[in-house]
DNA sequence: GCTTGACCTTCCCACGGTGGCAGGGTTCAT
DNA sequence: ATGAACCCTGCCACCGTGGGAAGGTCAAGC
């Protein structure tokens, strides 16, 4: 199977099935005579491992982990559960940065009559002394 | 005042002092005999002003135009307050993105035992055809 | 005056993840 | 044999930030 068949079966660009095995989440390829990759069912089956784990977030980084305690048969749960565990919490945090910040706009926006004059709470706050 | 105390006065570091006047958010600054940038108390205020609509989330081109809408004395509140809206909802975007992933991982979590054994509802998930 | 050290300058590179394009090679059907 | 569809590598871009190299400037102390 030539990357543009493997790429659609997974969903993911050509581009970045070039990409995630240029950073080592795929296995080296075998290639043709022409020097094309050439993908089986394996890497393809990877390819959407990879696609939902960024679908979840992870780095490329956590993903790298993951795919290779995928192919550990004698990995142990709590290692992945770390790893989620990890990035759980850095959504958390992310999502409490987002509200926060949020939550200030709203605030200010509440008090921004938004009409035709140049009073404006909203930029007020934001060259405050 | 040179760029160091300008950095210093205004929390934001000398590299992004530099790259803000490169991109467009500060005038182009005055510079002393011996090429150095020179930083008025105006200067300063703008980089604070900067500093908190990042610390907001907001983008450099939003940013951009917040700048130039403060400076502005026949801005209308309404303005600003577009670019505040579409910010907000942005962020709303993003949090409802970053929750999603958080409470898919946390079901996954719920129902691993992360113990030494290898079984593992999380990997399982990516893994699923 | 001359050295030293703190400061400044420009320019390039890196991150993460994705896309775009250029300039070329391969394969296959007509 | 020609064209279309596909593939290859390599470079550039985004966004915001930091790091560092190689060099210029300035002030203080000897």
């Amino acid at each position: 199977m030539n990357i543009g068949q493997a790429a659609k079966q997974s969903g993911v660009s050509v581009k970045m099935v070039r990409h995630y095995e240029a950073v080592g989440l795929l296995p080296k390829l075998a290639r043709s005579f022409g020097n094309y990759r050439l993908y089986s069912e394996n890497e393809v089956h990877t390819l959407r491992f990879i696609k939902r784990a960024r679908a979840l977030g992870f780095s490329m980084a956590d993903i790298k982990e993951l795919v290779g305690l995928w192919q550990n048969r004698s990995r142990s749960s709590a290692s992945v559960k770390k790893i989620a565990r990890k990035h759980v919490e850095e959504l958390r945090r992310k999502i409490g940065e987002l509200k926060a910040m949020a939550q200030t706009l709203e605030h200010l926006m509440d008090h921004c009559r938004g009409d035709h004059r140049p009073e404006c709470p909203i930029i007020e706050d934001l060259a405050k002394d």
